[in-house]
RNA sequence: GGGCUUGUAGCUCAGGUGGUUAGAGCGCUACACUGAUAAUGUAGAGGUCCGUGGUUCGAGUCCACGCAGGCCCA
């Protein structure tokens, strides 16, 4: 048997099969290897961290990488792909202090830092056993021997190399990021700390209104000469009145809507006018006082009047300077202006926000963006440093509270009783109050009272928490945001909103990548630094070394440093170097200046080291160099859309600063996968597939063909295990074996073998083989395309749709008798040729989407033929699709005539089926003729091409082209609105009455001359569509502009026929159920009384024999050992015997 | 609160540049076909194209404002 037959394919016992294939032959190593010397497609692996186990979603995104990659092996490439694991970070650290029940704060005291890395670096690769099964069992071919990883040695040395590279251009330095801090503690706060129950009070602060002065410039002489005045002010609100001589800026929303408001100041009573959200008007304008009379107003009259000068934007606003509120310090970079922010609201305060960039996250942040400096002083060692010092204190220089807690809490009583005395008053007054004050008398302040708000509070201490600036680490990515930015533009992203919309206002907020982080397991930042300032940043272990070497030589260090650094030494160049912390933080260098350099303590953000991974993977450049430039940049990456500001991004950032590259030309951008009613999976709602029992269930094929046809890759997924991938069996991979089987049925039975020299020559093939191989080819190239375009989900669509309306549906069901009539022909090895053909290209474009079943699928089509394949060194001699090259489109058989002709032939077919089915005349039933209304010559010659196929499709005798000359047509006519359009406008509707009420002399007239007048308007032929009308006489049905009529009278000889057809069919089951071979013979006998069915039998007789393989008929009056056949409300008795 | 994204039949999804009667598959009902049969055909039921405004002779499609879900960020 050339070609195996299936019964009841188990798929995922197909994917074992295959899978074993595969690991015997080493089909992956073959499939790259077979490549070498051909182009190169580069894939960068995002690498999964495997200290958890893996998710269906895996499945989904790992498809995705793997499908590009066997593509391009298909098409020529080498595609090498290097497998990794991410093992730093967060995650892994909370894990081990879950297992250990410690926290952060017990390192170093329950725990040593050693001891707890040891852990850390055990736990991280955990599932590693887990997560190769499943690439395996899924079918994703990456390299799994060789992988990177992310805390070996070679890795970090890579990274080291590429922040030294940032350090010597500059970019990257110390600075701060505001960060909750504890004045009273002297520490700053995780925002895990932030989030402890208890942590937010309820307190009451003073909350200020102040008045900022605008400047007169060009941009703000609109509000002057509106208001007509010089005094102009914006109101803007605060409840920390200690930050407002750090003011730099004020936000505005660009969207809210303002309004310039007339008063009076209600503490000096001096007219005003002043800038206010409008849906902030009411919380500080009484409407008692609306536009009152301003002449009466007397100073400390209750009711203050106030009109609204004029509307505006919060974009209008932008740019505007105005003059500082508190002026202790200036900038040296010009501050004091109107900038935009997202975060603006108008729930409180007056819908500007005082901006202070030492003491607000978001303050810093949009002070950054918008190059707005932060008001800093100067320390004795002449570091920047805010206006408040580390114990919550006012500089010296905030002259009229020097030195002064910003909050009261800060004082203890005694502390509090002396200020007191200092300030001579009955009453302590705070720091926020005599600000208020102040501000009061200096016509600042618009607004002063107290304001209960939630505020946060240090655990520890009960005293409350400042917003302050703490040092960090960063990468200065603003300064190449322009390349970033143009870099992004030649990236091809997938979906393209997510490169321009997502990724791209990223880009263009860009702030510093903030790289530090304050942990333990991670790549430890190799900058060391002196108590001056000097550092030195480490770009290698062998200046690790030279450094080392060069401090022990100094007399600077001390014995236990020297002694530290000896032990470091010793393990260079062995098995026990290890460059995390405590190791790291161990090693003492001397600056150029002799003072001892001790290490940054910070960790790296384990982004960097993922975005890393393009150099170090490859241990670049201590190692492969060539390699690396050969696979960079990375021509596709996948991941999901959560990974926009990570991956992608560290990707980017490092490319476009150090190389002047992008890292990555295509990307993918995959969505998320969700249970079928749209939830998101979770382990608490118990909604979560198991990908193993999921794959092990329905077989790899059907689940991978399923999500990638479901939804686009970067639409989320609603998977639907048991509906979904249960239909896609069934329809798509049931339809294709049950071809297949259909297929090798025939061919085994006939001995069918391809000769792939000796081919029917194309010219020979017939409609309906030059049909399907037009529509193959169409297929290959849309979907060569749709690959190529990174539309996967195109490409499988395209795929099943053909193998089941076109290659299933009408291809083999009307080219059946060809495969099992008579001998094997040259006609009859056209057809095997050409639907496995087919088969073989199906199983070639389907193969980077289902690996296993399509190469099952390759494998049992060219088995038989292998040997003289590779003797012959054809196309065959492959063991495995996955090592072919991808089937030429042969644009020369596409003949789209011929296409477009099989689609009349299918609506005719569909539309005849139709008539028959409304008056119940069964399709076995032959009838004498159908006609068909033609009205043009193209129409004409298409239907006479399959007039053939139509005839048998639908069991009629002939099939008649009416045109013009039959005279029997009524026609009828549509306006075609797209081409009235543009030309009548408002006039369409008229126009279309009018064309509607045409009648068939008028028809025939605009046919004539091609264009006619109606009442004034000129219709030309191309604004009409005609259409035939119902014949009269006949059956008919339309669709779509296609009219069918149905001859249905049944003379007696079609009569005959049908009843012949009837019992072909009783005969042909019997021969089914009584078990009969397929190549028997037999005899039959019948017997009945009814003289209508003895005259069909007998004047069909040769049909029927024909048909059913028999060598006789014999119509008997009686007949023993019959079995009753019901023939439409008569039975027969009736005898099958096999005779040969 | 901001950015991006999705919303079309019971379910999953198609619907270049606006064109008047919005489609497919699954599911449901009925009938048929079949020497491929866990398949297929025909017919039927099933729609506020998320909502409200606007532009237009004409809007599922374009614009504005909302609503709901999702992701990321604050």
């Amino acid at each position: 048997m050339n070609f195996p037959e299936y019964k009841n394919l188990d798929y995922a016992a197909v994917a074992d099969e295959i899978l074993q294939f595969w690991k015997e032959n080493r089909v992956f190593e073959q499939s790259v290897e077979g490549r070498e010397g051909k182009p190169s497609f580069t894939f960068f692996e995002g690498p999964p961290s495997a200290n958890g186990t893996p998710g269906i979603h895996h499945v989904m995104a790992r498809t995705i990488k793997d499908i590009f990659c066997r593509y391009q092996t298909l098409k020529g490439k080498q595609v090498k792909r290097k497998g990794g694991w991410d093992t730093h970070g967060l995650p892994i650290e909370l894990q081990v202090e879950k297992e250990l029940g410690i926290t952060k704060e017990d390192i170093g005291t329950k725990i040593s830092v050693e001891e707890y890395n040891q852990r850390c670096r055990e736990t991280v690769m955990r599932f590693t056993d887990q997560w190769n099964d499943l690439t395996e069992k899924m079918g994703y071919w990456v390299d799994l021997e060789n992988p990177y990883v992310t805390y070996h040695n070679e890795y970090i040395e890579s990274i080291w190399h590429l922040l030294k590279k940032l350090h010597e251009k500059g970019l990257l330095y110390k600075g701060y990021t505001i960060q909750p801090y504890s004045p009273a503690a002297g520490t700053g706060l995780s925002s895990h700390e932030l989030n402890m129950p208890g942590t937010y009070k309820e307190v009451k602060d003073v909350s200020i209104v102040a008045q900022f002065k605008v400047k007169l410039t060009g941009k703000s002489a609109y509000l002057f000469d509106a208001a007509d005045s010089d005094d102009i002010y914006i109101l803007a609100w605060t409840t920390t009145p200690w930050t407002l001589p750090s003011n730099a800026a004020l936000t505005v929303g660009k969207n809210i809507d303002y309004q310039l408001i007339k008063t009076f100041n209600p503490y000096t009573h001096l007219p005003v006018n002043v800038v206010c959200a409008r849906d902030r008007v009411a919380a500080y304008f009484p409407e008692k006082g609306k536009d009152a009379d301003f002449g009466a107003y007397q100073a400390g009259d209750k009711i203050i009047p106030w009109s609204v000068v004029m509307d505006l934007k919060g974009e209008h606003l932008e740019g505007i300077e105005y003059e500082q509120l508190m002026p202790y310090v200036q900038p040296e970079i010009k501050a004091f202006r109107v900038i935009a922010g997202d975060f603006v609201t108008t729930e409180d305060g007056t819908g500007v926000v005082h901006t202070a960039p030492t003491f607000g996250a978001d303050d810093f942040r949009v002070a950054q963006q918008n190059g707005i400096p932060a008001i800093m002083v100067q320390d004795e060692t002449g570091k920047d440093v805010p206006l408040v010092d580390k114990r919550g204190r006012f500089v010296k220089e905030v002259t009229d509270f020097a030195l002064e807690y910003v909050k009261e809490q800060y004082l203890n009583d005694e502390e509090k009783e002396a200020e007191r005395e200092k300030q001579g008053r009955d009453k302590y007054l705070s720091v926020d109050e005599r600000i208020g004050i102040l501000l009061k008398t200096e016509n600042k302040a618009f607004n002063v009272q107290k304001f209960d708000h939630p505020y946060p509070h240090c655990w520890r201490t009960d005293k409350p928490v400042l917003y302050y600036p703490l040092d960090s680490w960063f990468i200065r990515t603003t300064a190449k945001k322009a390349e970033l930015v143009a870099l992004n533009k030649t990236i091809n992203w997938k979906p393209e909103s997510t490169g321009t919309g997502r990724f791209g206002n990223w880009l263009e907020n860009l702030v510093d990548w903030n790289l530090s982080r304050s942990r333990y397991w991670g790549t430890p930042l190799p900058i060391w630094r002196s108590e001056d300032g000097e550092e030195v940043c480490i770009g290698s272990i062998a200046e690790l070394k030279a450094a080392l070497e060069h401090a022990q030589k100094d007399n600077v260090l001390n014995d236990e440093q020297r002694a530290a650094n000896e032990s470091f030494l010793s393990k260079l160049g062995t098995e026990a170097l290890d460059l995390h912390r405590p190791y790291v933080d161990e090693i003492y260098f001397v600056s150029a200046s002799g003072k001892v350099m001790t290490r940054e303590t910070d960790l790296i953000d384990v982004w960097f080291d993922s975005g890393a991974m393009p150099y170090a993977q490859w241990h670049y450049p201590f190692e492969n160099k060539d390699i690396f430039q050969n696979s960079y940049p990375a021509d596709f990456i996948s991941e999901g859309v959560d990974q926009t500001r990570g991956w992608f991004f560290t990707l980017h950032a490092i490319a476009g600063m150090l190389f002047d590259s992008v890292a990555f030309k295509n990307v993918v951008s995959t969505g998320l996968v969700l249970d079928k009613d749209g939830e998101k999976m979770s382990k608490r709602k118990g909604n979560v597939i198991n990908p193993f029992d999921a794959l092990g269930k329905y077989g790899t094929d059907p689940i991978r063909w399923y999500m990638i046809t479901n939804s686009n890759p970067w639409d989320n997924l609603r998977f639907n295990l048991e509906a979904g991938v249960t239909e896609v069996r069934n329809k798509f991979f049931g339809t294709l074996t049950n071809t297949y089987n259909f297929f090798a049925l025939y061919a085994n039975l006939d001995g069918y073998e391809l000769n792939e020299f000796d081919r029917v020559p194309y010219e020979q093939l017939g409609e309906m083989d030059r049909w399907i191989l037009s529509k193959l080819n169409s297929l290959v190239r849309d979907v060569d395309g749709y690959y190529a375009d990174y539309e996967p989900t195109k490409a499988g669509r395209a795929i099943q749709d053909f193998v089941s309306d076109h290659l299933s549906n009408w291809y083999v069901r009307l080219s059946r008798r060809r495969f099992w009539k008579g001998e094997l022909t040259d006609d009859k090895r056209a057809a095997f040729e050409t639907l496995q053909e087919c088969l073989l290209t199906m199983a070639q474009l389907m193969s980077p989407i289902a690996p296993f079943y399509s190469d099952w699928l390759y494998r049992n089509l060219t088995e038989g033929a292998r040997e003289k394949a590779v003797a012959g060194n054809t196309p065959l001699r492959f063991t495995s699709v996955h090592l072919t090259d991808f089937h030429p489109v042969e644009t020369s058989r596409i003949d789209l005539e011929l296409e477009a002709s099989m689609e009349l032939a299918q609506r005719v077919s569909s539309l005849v089926h139709s008539i028959r089915k409304v008056n119940k005349i069964k399709v076995r039933q032959p009838l004498s003729r159908v006609l068909v209304p033609v009205l043009n010559e193209f129409t004409k010659q298409r239907l006479a091409r399959v007039e053939e196929l139509i005839k048998a499709e639908v069991n009629v005798k002939a099939v008649e082209l009416l045109d013009d000359t039959s005279g029997v047509l009524n026609k009828k006519v549509k306006p075609n609105f797209k081409a009235l359009g543009p030309k009548f406008g408002p006039k369409m509707k008229e126009v279309a009455a009018l064309i509607q009420g045409m009648d068939t002399a008028t028809i025939a007239a605009l046919e004539k001359a091609s264009a006619l007048e109606l009442n004034g308007f000129t219709v030309e032929l191309s604004d009409v569509e005609i259409l035939t009308e119902d014949l009269p006489g006949y059956l008919t049905a339309q669709e779509g502009g296609l009219t069918v009529a149905l001859d249905v009278h049944i003379s007696e000889e079609l009569k005959y026929e049908g009843i012949a057809r009837e019992f072909v069919n009783r005969i042909q089951n019997l021969r089914k159920d009584s078990g009969f071979e397929v190549a028997d013979k037999i005899a039959i006998s019948v017997s009945t009384s009814e003289e209508l069915i003895r005259t069909a039998l007998q004047a069909n007789s040769e049909y029927i024999c024909t048909e059913t393989q028999a060598l006789s008929l014999n119509l008997l009056d009686s007949l023993a050992d019959a079995v009753s056949v019901e023939m439409d409300e008569v039975a027969l008795d009736v005898k099958v015997e096999v005779v040969a």
